[in-house]
DNA sequence: CCAATATTTCGATAATTCTAGAAATACAGT
DNA sequence: ACTGTATTTCTAGAATTATCGAAATATTGG
């Protein structure tokens, strides 16, 4: 992934609104969620979400499909992995960071 | 972490000059790497610089000390680590997408 | 104290973003 | 064709951001 590629999906996150728009949809998971209740559920005006979705969309972290009348958002979830990765991709190019010496392994889960 | 916690953070990275700012720290790891090294990499405006840098100091992402004359700025990744961990958090919470069936697993973490 | 270096604050401008109402478009059912 | 539902596009104003030069501040060495 490009810098600025990267970049762009950061600053579509990076707004409120729509990281929660983002997350609420990755809590759907594969089944998505129509615009319509995105809507409902977040109280936003319908063009307001319209237009973050769009930004989700261009940057790739959400896809569309259309279902007759109603358009199922999903995640995708490849994309995210990938931003993540990139992140951290420059960790420790010089193995002196705090990774690289053991202290993230492992606080978090299994 | 918080939404708006983690949204500040995003922003702060969704900005291509900032990310390069975060990368280059990154790639400096623990040691750092001093104000006036970082400009004279990025090729900024002082003031440019010094703007984006307390965007991720405000944010937390980066650290700064003072060595007598020189600032060394450093990144958090321990922070880093708390927005990646926000960022995947919501997913699966149904169990139906992707990394939930197994293809996003554990490949990172030993 | 004075000079030199390192970094930040100030000020100003151009550009972008967020928000939402109104109008427009797309589609299904009757 | 007409109606209702779903969603987007248009338009516009307020707010925020990015950038950089100039001036200001802090710190060390002489």
């Amino acid at each position: 992934m490009k810098t600025n590629d990267a970049a762009a999906r950061l600053e579509a996150l990076g707004n409120p609104t729509r990281l929660q728009i983002y997350r609420t949809l990755m809590r759907a998971g594969d089944s998505g969620m129509p615009v319509g209740k995105l809507q409902g559920r977040l109280d936003l005006a319908a063009s307001t979400l319209s237009h973050h979705l769009k930004s989700l969309v261009t940057v790739g972290l959400v896809t569309q499909e259309r279902q007759t009348t109603t358009l199922i958002c999903r995640t995708d979830y490849d994309v995210m992995r990938g931003l993540v990765d990139f992140l951290v991709a420059e960790c420790c190019a010089d193995g002196a960071c705090a990774p690289a010496r053991g202290k993230a392994g492992k606080d978090k889960a299994a």
